[in-house]
RNA sequence: GUGGGUAUAGCUCAGUUGGUUAGAGCGUCUGGUUGUGGCCCAGAAGGUCGUGGGUUCAAAUCCCAUUACUCACCCCA
């Protein structure tokens, strides 16, 4: 038996409304904002990735689905989204054309990781960038637009964290001083930290290890070190997320695993999954574009993991979507009545109506019963006396009673479903 | 890449100290009179007990290996 491959997911017909509740509810909140959906290939050249995100992330360095392709490119199935939005924009001149672009997606992403509890292969993510504007408003609307989607979904345990990483002169001399903290404490630290202190610094803040947070715990912060125009902005995202009553919290120690972060970093985490906490994740990347060698344009963008986010509705029970039900089932009492049967219901599919018959040459009350397991409003039957007569049966199915039409007249059939 | 847990019917799970033809609930199918659902009732189908070895008179049960799944670490959505 072939299976799927591990860490991807078949998602079947029973789950598939909740994706499209969650579609749905991302379309209509990002239509409300201004945001206009853009698709880019599954597939990218590979150094999209290693340039943008930077070649130094444990995305790049282990995590891509990479491969040579027939014309000899490395290709790389996408690891997320904002390089390549980023790519379409130069490639496409969208920011000559008008000087902001607000984008959304909906997309599947790869990498190859271990799965686990809300982690997977294929994972699906939605989220949006605005590119071209350093406003803070933007910053404070990525936060904004994500944190309405998920209260929307009904999900309470959540909390938004926020930092600001400042701008990379700035980021240089803390990392400087940081360094020289640390240096005096090099041995105390684990194997992984030691690692980063040369190739990643700031992560350091993300270790679990006890003896690791012991000792970041009186570290300077970078925060504390921002340049003052990053702490204008920083305060300005602030501002505007207490005027909107978005409560958050400033987490000094949140940094992310993204090279081209710059100024706001932020997070929303859910308390409702397992230890893949975070459903949301996003900030500034004003340098990206330039990094992959376009022109210089600021940016700012979230990305969303979608089966965490119904992992956490799940869990929080948070969504109690309506019974799937169909308009009619049509009866065939009569076994001669196949093509009849086809035909007549054509005439209602036509007229948009969701209508099912049985193809399994089953007994009325087979047919019945699958009527009712299919939550049909109502069915008619075709057949019988009333058929030679040229009428057919009109039954309710939640209040019992029925009703004889003619079957020549569609549309008073029609007015009664 | 590292560590823990699990593996019995389509699904959720029982299976006692190894001992007859491996069970339940749900689901599926058929029927409960000539053409009518839900509830109820009756019956049926469906399992190489993950796979391969070993111990034993006898293995779903004990031992070893292997694979898959799962959770956690790393990192991230």
């Amino acid at each position: 038996m072939i299976k799927a491959i591990t860490g991807t997911k078949d998602t079947l017909p029973s789950d598939i409304r909740k994706w499209h509740h969650l579609e749905e509810l991302v379309r209509n909140v990002m239509a409300s904002f201004n945001y206009r959906e853009i698709r880019t290939p599954i597939l990218e050249e590979t150094a999209l990735f290693s340039r943008g995100i930077g070649e130094s992330t444990d995305i790049v360095s282990k995590e891509m689905y990479t491969f040579i392709d027939r014309s000899e490119t490395s290709v790389t199935l996408k690891p997320e989204m904002t390089a390549s939005v980023v790519r379409a924009m130069l490639e496409h001149s969208l920011d000559k054309q008008q000087p902001l672009n607000k984008l959304y997606y909906i997309s599947p992403m790869f990498r190859q990781e271990r799965p686990q509890a809300g982690r997977f292969r294929q994972f699906h993510q939605f989220g949006a960038e605005a590119l071209g504007g350093t406003n803070p408003s933007l910053d404070a609307e990525m936060i904004i637009v994500a944190y309405d989607i998920l209260k929307n979904l009904g999900l309470n345990n959540i909390t938004v964290k926020i930092n600001s990483l400042g701008v990379p002169s700035s980021r240089e001399k803390y990392k400087h001083i940081l360094k020289i903290y640390l240096n005096d404490k090099k041995t105390q630290l684990s194997e992984e930290s030691r690692k980063r202190l040369d190739t990643n610094i700031l992560r350091i803040f993300d270790s679990k290890e006890a003896n690791d947070i012991n000792i970041m715990e009186d570290a300077p912060l970078l925060i504390e070190h921002l340049d003052n125009e990053s702490l204008e902005q920083f305060d300005m995202v602030k501002q505007i997320l207490l005027a909107v009553k978005i409560p958050f919290e400033v987490d000094a120690r949140l940094v992310r695993g993204l090279d081209y972060y710059t100024h706001t970093t932020f997070e929303i985490l859910s308390s409702s999954v397992g230890s893949q906490s975070a459903l949301c994740g996003g900030g500034r990347y004003d340098l990206l574009a330039e990094q992959i060698g376009g022109r210089d344009i600021p940016g700012v963008g979230f990305a969303a993991g979608i089966e965490r986010i119904l992992l956490a509705c799940e869990n929080e029970n948070s969504f109690c979507l309506p019974d799937d039900f169909i308009d009619l089932y049509i009866i065939r009492v009569d076994k001669e009545l196949v093509a009849k049967t086809n035909e007549l219901a054509l005439l209602f599919r036509r007229k948009n109506l969701n209508v099912e018959i049985d193809y399994l040459n089953r007994s009325v009350k087979a047919q019945m019963r699958e009527a009712n397991k299919l939550g049909a409003k109502r069915v008619i039957f075709l057949g019988g006396e009333e058929y030679s007569a040229g009428k057919v049966v009109l039954k309710d199915m939640k209040e019992g009673n029925q009703q004889i039409f003619d079957l020549n007249n569609i549309d008073e059939i029609i007015n009664n479903l």
